[in-house]
RNA sequence: CGGGGUGUAGCGCAGCCUGGUAGCGCAACUGCUUUGGGAGCAGUGGGUCGGGAGUUCGAAUCUCUCCACCCCGACCA
């Protein structure tokens, strides 16, 4: 490709409204542009990255034998309707209507499209199992779009789904696409890693999620220093602590605190060691017949997990904390003096927090804590659960080894749907035993457009982005020197150029005759992994100038045979 | 949806407080010079000052209202 006849748009300045680094490169070297909030189009630089990772994805999922195909993006609400969830889904489901007046939406998800095409085209147990995909444009309507192509609203993403006769072939697939998966991330050349995941609302029994890695990443991922154990912050289990409360040594006293109304006042103010402070946390209950409200208690220096204390039957879903007003009304404290002693309501610990003793926490009444709490004692040993978010040095669940904490941003998700889905639509099969059955279905994504905004995430510099060798726009940047003067340099260049094309290099030849050093940012910028600069010097010693985007040095290639050593660059760097 | 903020040329911004008919840098266009890390000189084009209403002789500037966008939070692949 020559430059000349490629739309490059590039930028100096970034524009306020990127925040993170993915989305500055990206507008500053024209990959995408801005329609509206959350709604971008790829411009032809942007679309080769795109077409680079989508075809990844496609090629691995047919090696697979996953067969390719493309829904419609716009769906009719009795479908949505069938599964409930043309209520359930909520506000991101965009809902249209056409001239008639009756309503469709624009497809977040293709769960319903599929198994209503599916439940048509599939008859007989012996048609299974089998497992379709289409990469499509979405669109959910996101309360806060950000970070440009990283949470648009509309986004490109791959959905597979695989029907099964039974659950043993659906745990079969799901295992096989976990190797895909792992194929397919690995090809694109970005570092990641596949943890356990919250099946989320979803539902649905086993979760992975694949995450690129990187720092400015939304999500904590802990994973195990000495086995593969790897899960979102969100789920990680904490291991039952061992052993038995240590014997009371101090009585309980009643004190005023009436500097304390957090834990690091509490800390600070009375000489408390942390470890030996209860955080009392008041949320909703699910069914109000007992109390309104249950209070979850977590030892002072840890975080309450929402998603763990979400699953707890007891509890309201979603979440929701208690307001001041609420607290003061059915306590008759502030919540920054709570504690377990004399609570009238039903208490849940986190389990280590019953292994406490001689702790402090609140008293029920404004400015007092209690000293030297002692379960039993002094209060009932309340119902534990896991309710603390683990951190980085925490044992491994798996009981091998201790966490580590990493940022990752999510770009793949697998699911067991089981029959979520096919149940609600009717979805069956004869069986070997002549009979209907449900078929158990699996749902598998990959945020095709995400994974771009994630590979600069995780590869740039202040240059620019760096691109993993297999999803670069271009391979190779073609850079001669002051050509409109130098004869020599345009016709070494030239030639050079159709070389590399007849070899089936993609290159962009840049024959803007441009200034060097605005060849040089350009071609940084945008992130092209190997560069050949053209010029009289090198000429003149019969020697290419070459260098890899992350070198700080040249190097040099012969003119002579530059094609083929070109090509071993671009080989030994691709792997 | 709650809180905060911003809308002035393609991009980044000043002007607004104190009303007098719009400016700077970058980008773009023309010409000449220049060519190994975002060149220099000279010139040119480009603005319903987010929309509407009001106050005023006069509004980018003051008032009201609507809209869009951004940030924080709750939510989420």
């Amino acid at each position: 490709m020559k430059a000349s006849n490629f739309h490059l748009f590039t930028t100096r300045e970034t524009p306020a409204e990127a925040e993170i680094a993915s989305h500055q490169l990206m507008l500053r070297c024209g990959m995408i542009r801005k329609l509206t909030s959350g709604i971008y189009t790829w411009t032809p630089l942007g679309l080769r990255v795109l077409r680079k990772v989508e075809n990844i994805v496609r090629d691995e999922l047919n090696k697979a034998g996953y067969q390719e195909m493309l829904m419609p993006a716009v769906q009719p609400a009795e479908l949505w309707k069938e599964t409930e969830r043309w209520e359930k889904f909520g506000a991101q489901l965009l809902k249209i209507q056409d001239r008639a007046g009756r309503d469709y939406c624009f497809g977040p998800t293709h769960e319903e499209v599929m198994t209503d095409f599916v439940r048509n085209e599939i008859r007989s147990y012996k048609q299974l199992p089998i497992t379709f995909y289409q990469i499509q444009t979405k669109f959910r309507d996101e309360i806060r779009p950000r970070f440009g192509v990283m949470r648009s609203r509309e986004f490109l993403m791959k959905d597979a789904y695989s029907f099964h006769i039974d659950h043993e072939s659906l745990d079969e697939t799901y295992w096989e696409m976990y190797d895909v998966y792992t194929r397919i991330f690995s090809r694109t050349g970005l570092r990641f890693r596949s943890v356990e995941a919250d099946s989320g609302a979803i539902g649905g029994h086993k979760s992975h999620e694949f995450h690129v890695l990187a720092d400015s990443g939304e999500d904590q991922i802990a994973f195990s220093d000495e086995s593969d154990y790897a899960s979102n912050v969100e789920l990680t289990a904490i291991a039952m602590p061992e052993g038995d409360p240590a014997a009371p040594a101090q009585d309980m006293r009643l004190v005023d605190t009436p500097q304390a109304h957090t834990i690091d006042e509490l800390v600070s103010a009375y000489d408390v060691p942390v470890e030996k402070t209860v955080k009392t946390l008041i949320v909703h209950a699910a069914d109000e017949a007992e109390a309104k409200f249950v209070a979850l208690l977590v030892r002072g220096d840890r975080t309450l997990n929402p998603v763990k204390a979400e699953k707890l039957e007891q509890v309201a879903s979603p979440l929701t904390f208690a307001s001041d007003a609420e607290i003061r009304d059915s306590i008759g404290a502030g919540p920054g003096s709570l504690g377990p002693v004399g609570l009238p309501l039903p208490v849940i610990a986190d389990q280590e927090v019953v292994l406490m003793s001689d702790f402090t926490a609140g008293a029920n009444s404004d400015d007092k804590h209690y000293f030297g709490i002692n379960w039993k004692r002094d209060v009932e040993v309340p119902v534990t659960a896991d309710l603390r978010t683990a951190v980085e040095g925490d044992d491994s669940p798996d009981g091998k080894g201790v966490l580590q904490m990493a940022r990752g941003i999510e770009v793949g998700h697998i699911f067991q749907l089981g029959t979520a889905y096919s149940k609600a639509m009717n979805a069956v099969v004869l069986g070997e035993d002549g009979r209907s059955h449900v078929m158990h279905m699996g749902c598998y994504g990959i945020g095709v457009s995400r994974i771009v905004a994630a590979a600069i995430e995780q590869n740039n510099d202040e240059r620019g982005i760096c691109w993993p060798e297999p999803i670069a726009p271009f391979q190779l940047a073609l850079l001669p020197m002051n050509a409109k003067k130098s004869h020599r340099v345009r016709e070494a260049a030239d030639s050079l150029y159709g070389e590399l094309l007849e070899a089936g290099v993609e290159v962009l030849y840049d024959d803007r005759n441009l200034r060097p050093g605005v060849m040089f940012n350009d071609m940084e910028l945008i992130g092209i992994p190997h560069r050949i600069v053209v010029g009289e010097r090198g000429l003149d010693n019969g020697v290419l100038e070459y260098r890899y985007r992350t070198d700080s040095e040249n190097g040099e290639i012969p003119l002579d045979g530059a094609v083929q050593a070109i090509l071993k660059k671009l080989a030994g760097a691709t792997g």
